[in-house]
DNA sequence: TTAAATTAGTTAGCATAGCTAACTATATTC
DNA sequence: GAATATAGTTAGCTATGCTAACTAATTTAA
């Protein structure tokens, strides 16, 4: 263990296997929350985009998930089999395909989120308030970074 | 959209979203940097956890990862395949299992570590230098209090 | 103006990783 | 010694990721 010390004494080394460690455990928590939808991650995350970024084709939606169209095809295929997404052909290229956001599937993602940010909340309450603060800022430093990565 | 826009602005709701989306985008890049070590997010935090924490019962294993025990049962299954781990029953109690990492889970973890955080730093750079020190702390916040969680 | 190439999405089939229910084996308790 | 409790496993389901190979539609080029 010694011998690496200076491995892991780098900061980015840090912030690198910190970040990864917290995002693997704060998944996993807010997954249980989000089994009360009845609906996984990657399901809501597309959802997310739709309700706040408008309908998108399957090949957009792939993109801002940053998954495999064959991926995002299933995921679309069970949300259209629930009724939280309507599916219907762009006239101008039949190829295409335009996905929507139906309201039952708006009123799915706002009860989610209710659900999410009403557990976070409360573990937030145990935060200093400047740790709040600091937590707000860092998370649009992240989201801002993970936006700009190639 | 407009009815909902009390809801939205509670700052802890967007912190919870936020920071929703960045670990559920974080990973899926970092998860493309893990497939070059051949494992998955899952057996790689199993190892960090053993690596960092030492030896340690599946039962143990599990509950740091937060996990039911079958689930890890595959999991140190597959990494005992791969001689990642090695299992030893307890003699104090046959019915548990000693999880210990080898040398070459060691030396896996550490360039898939390495792999990662080359990989962040090259993203970290765009960042203003407070920008990184503001991002360190807030991961030193996340984590804290990912471990009081109940 | 057809033929070739490109593009959008689907289907099939594989792996990982999560779960519950039901099981085996060992320890503990009464 | 019998009943109960505990540690892990096995079987089988779901969701989410992938690649390879396909269909259908559009665009490009001969």
């Amino acid at each position: 263990m010694k011998v690496k010390q200076e491995k892991t004494d780098r900061p980015e080394f840090l912030v690198a296997d910190r970040l990864h460690s917290a995002a693997i455990h704060l998944l996993r928590r807010l997954r249980k929350l989000d089994i009360a939808t009845g609906e996984g991650p990657a399901r809501l995350s597309a959802m997310s985009v739709l309700v706040f970024g408008g309908p998108k084709t399957l090949g957009e939606l792939a993109a801002a998930e940053q998954v495999k169209p064959p991926t995002m095809s299933r995921i679309v295929a069970g949300l259209a089999r629930d009724r939280l997404v309507e599916v219907a052909s762009d006239p101008e290229d039949a190829r295409r395909m335009r996905i929507r956001a139906t309201p039952k599937g708006e009123a799915m993602l706002w009860q989610g989120r209710q659900r999410r940010v009403e557990y976070l909340a409360s573990q937030l309450q145990l935060l200093k308030p400047e740790e709040l603060t600091a937590l707000q800022d860092s998370v649009e430093i992240l989201n801002r970074m993970l936006a700009n990565w190639k």
